[in-house]
DNA sequence: CTGTTAGCGCTTTCAA
DNA sequence: TTGAAAGCGCTAACAG
């Protein structure tokens, strides 16, 4: 039988609200009776039930993330930023894997939510009608993060995906290449399939060059996909010069391909991954890439959502990271 | 204001305890009662409050899951195991990263604890006389993964560690090899540490093989900390002919290191790794590794935790997770 | 500065 | 099969 706060207070001498407002540091209490309540909390080794003080202050300090896939080292940094500011403002997480099921990411929403949560940070593929609705029956704040949704209801933290797969191609347009392939993710994925696909086809058009339907090859994201793409590339007539996958495991799979079959890489064949993933700097050549900031991307979210939980001012609902260029030994130095 | 349990059995005519029963489906309520309720509880759009729930029935379903660090793909993928249990008995997982820092693995512990959990999986690098104690407080049962305590007092879930890197080293010198350098973790870490360093001195010893400290070096488990041992090694007058590292990261930093200094892996010297993480498969030459079941891991521990919850009978406390010698391209082929 | 007293929303005997 | 009522352990007015 665990001892309470009611023990506490028997055994101090003093009420349960008083030994509540030590507990909880808050208002006056004289020093003198702080001490001896401290004393007899340590003395009877008293825990405070938090499940009892979320039901009483109808506050967990909990908040749910929902996430595809955390050993994904994409999702398992942004999850590491979470935490790191959740920590900072002294809330944890309730962790959940969604592997992108709908079914699954509004079961366990809803989980999240029985469980008063005090705020919900989502990350997924796509965020549907259905979605919607049950965030907007949450009584507490929703933010997306390395997300959005298509209608901006809710804030969000991400990235340009758009943009970033444009500067990618354009580099490669401005170091002389007119045949260059695009590894993509699924287009049916509004941000990281749909909108980086847009910027690759918008860069081609910039620079007058015809998009050819040859050169796009629809990889999941993994190794192995990126070898199946390059394979099919470099079964073409006119090969590409030079390759850009959305993913670095992907861009790491073409350039293992390229380079089984005799070919090297820069030299014959350039190539750029997407996220700037820890193995990009190891590997042989070292991957260029385009860096998104995860960790940023999670704490950031974070934060936004103590805001959010608190009240505090906000100047803009949908914050928008900056993404880099990566240039390392995939790529030629165009300097 | 949300609705409550009250709300509910007002609206549908019947007692707080019959809509008790539906939402937990326990017991008998009549079929057409239950079909009342359910359809009230639908069109208020009816929550169960966990927390509510938590206090009333001093069971939250979430259990604490303490580990180093999220962001390190073997960890990420333990916890991949954890969760994917841990949803299939309906619990929910509060994660938190520690970087095996004392102090906040103890605080940690303690926020866990007073969240109420069900239990506590821990994972990190040694298991201490205050863990010891603080773990004795606890009232629920707690489960080692990846680690055990010095006294085996708590249950754990591992593998042998001693065992593994001598298993790794007697392959080499099976192949023949005198010469094997020895990239280890701090000696100061009883497991990862020191027992592989136990293991790979056994292994010479029982070939005969004189220890040579020269041959052993000090890694922290990155791809840089590899490098930088391996460049010492490459510095010797007399250089190993076999490398074995603690983790793939510092394996594949060796590998490069021994590239970029013009020698070829496996032919001039042979490397082999530990963990048998995703980047093993992810470089060239493709990495031996020495495989531990990480997903495993966390999934027996995590199953390991609700036999404990559920006072199911257990017939081992200690179980010992097999690994596994991976022979790919960074070693010879012995057959 | 401290105590009294209602709840928070639900489960769980115990009766009916 | 259903209901009444007593808590679970704590916070938060409100008094004093």
């Amino acid at each position: 039988m665990p001892v309470t706060i009611y023990d506490v207070a028997r055994e101090s001498g003093f009420s349960m609200a008083t030994v509540s407002r030590v507990i909880n540091g808050s208002s006056k209490v004289k020093p003198a009776t702080r001490k001896k309540i401290l004393e007899t909390i340590e003395r009877l080794g008293y825990r405070p039930n938090a499940v009892a003080r979320g039901l009483a202050s109808k506050k967990t300090t909990t908040i749910g993330v929902v996430i595809p896939d955390i050993s994904s080292s994409f999702f398992a940094e942004v999850v590491r930023g979470i935490e790191d500011i959740a920590n900072m403002y002294n809330y944890n997480i309730i962790l959940s894997n969604s592997d992108k099921n709908l079914e699954k990411e509004l079961n366990l929403i809803n989980t999240l939510l029985e469980k008063q949560v005090d705020g919900l940070l989502f990350m997924g593929g796509e965020v549907t009608e259905q979605h919607v609705d049950i965030f907007q029956s949450s009584t507490v704040p929703v933010v997306l993060a390395a997300t959005k949704d298509p209608k901006n209801i809710f804030p969000s933290v991400d990235i340009d995906h758009f943009q970033a797969a444009k500067d990618a191609v354009m580099a490669f347009i401005e170091a002389g290449h007119r045949k260059i392939a695009f590894i993509s993710g699924q287009l049916t994925d509004p941000l990281t399939g749909y909108a980086r696909f847009q910027g690759y086809k918008k860069a081609l058009d910039e620079a007058n060059i015809p998009f050819d339907e040859r050169y796009v090859k629809i990889g999941n994201y993994h190794y192995e996909s990126g070898m199946e793409a390059m394979r099919y590339f470099l079964s073409l007539d006119v090969k590409p010069t030079a390759v850009f996958a959305v993913s670095d495991e992907m861009a790491v799979g073409a350039i293992h391909e390229i380079q089984d079959q005799g070919l090297n890489v820069p030299n014959d064949i350039e190539v750029r991954g997407f996220d700037n993933t820890p193995i990009s700097s190891m590997v042989r050549p070292l991957l260029s890439t385009v860096s998104i900031p995860q960790y940023d991307i999670g704490a950031v979210a974070m934060r936004f959502l103590t805001k959010h939980i608190n009240e505090e001012p906000i100047e803009n609902q949908f914050v928008i990271l900056q993404h880099q260029l990566i240039e390392r030994k995939s790529t030629k130095q165009s300097s």
